[in-house]
DNA sequence: GAAACGATTATCT
DNA sequence: GATAATCGTTTCA
């Protein structure tokens, strides 16, 4: 556990979200919070390449607002939104500064601190009689921010530094990675936005 | 000032 | 695998 991360460089996220997207597959998220380090394997995306996606929060029908002002930041910056009013969302910001596009982090696979994401998560036990299996820790949008202490504390963080980073991981083979559209969305759901290692176990939701 | 929606999760069958 | 519940943000009048 001694094991050095190493931050990717903002320049890692200054391509196209879907690039950026397919790329962060197989690195690694790591969180420092209460003196605890929680590193998990980034096993599925989402690219928001911007204005031109409907299904983004920064849509050119939408606009610029206060909530998605942080997508137009530079790039490597974390974009922390809530959705259906409980759930935290960790996505970072890709392009540059001033186009809002953004790649949504769906899934981890724990790989560091699973104790203290168990705690996190405490009492909410998913899958009532099964109790709580590892791949079911971070194997969702909200509940890898759960796990790993990410708040609104976090919004406008910059991930190439800590307390909150990704760091660089062995890369996803091209042909292990799955193109699938995207989960939960009503507008521009045709499109193959989303991106996941098929081999593994923690990604929420399978292709069709 | 009030109503509707949503990038989901938790729970049970 | 399928269904209900949940709360803040956004949007409209």
């Amino acid at each position: 556990m001694s094991r050095r991360y190493t931050p990717l460089q903002s320049t890692f996220f200054e391509g196209d979200a879907e690039e950026v997207a397919q790329d962060l597959l197989g690195h690694s998220l790591v969180s420092i919070t209460d003196g605890a380090r929680c590193v998990g394997r980034i096993v599925e995306t989402e690219a928001y390449p911007g204005p031109h996606d409907p299904a983004s929060h920064a849509a050119a029908s939408i606009g610029r607002t206060a909530r998605n002002d942080p997508m137009f930041g530079r790039p490597a910056t974390a974009y922390i939104h809530l959705n259906y009013g409980i759930h935290w969302c960790l996505n970072v910001v890709t392009g540059a500064e001033g186009f809002p596009a953004a790649v949504l982090i769906r899934s981890l696979e724990p790989l560091e601190g699973l104790a203290e994401m168990r705690r996190r998560r405490g009492g909410a036990g998913a899958g009532a009689g099964a109790g709580r299996p590892d791949r079911d820790l971070c194997s969702g949008p909200a509940k890898l921010t759960q796990a790993l202490g990410i708040g609104p504390a976090m919004q406008r963080h910059r991930l190439n530094e800590p307390p909150l980073f990704i760091a660089r991981g062995k890369q996803v083979p091209g042909d292990a990675v799955v193109r699938a559209t995207r989960v939960g969305i009503s507008r521009g759901a045709e499109k193959e936005l989303r991106f996941y290692d098929g081999r593994s176990p923690c990604v929420s939701r399978k292709a069709l």
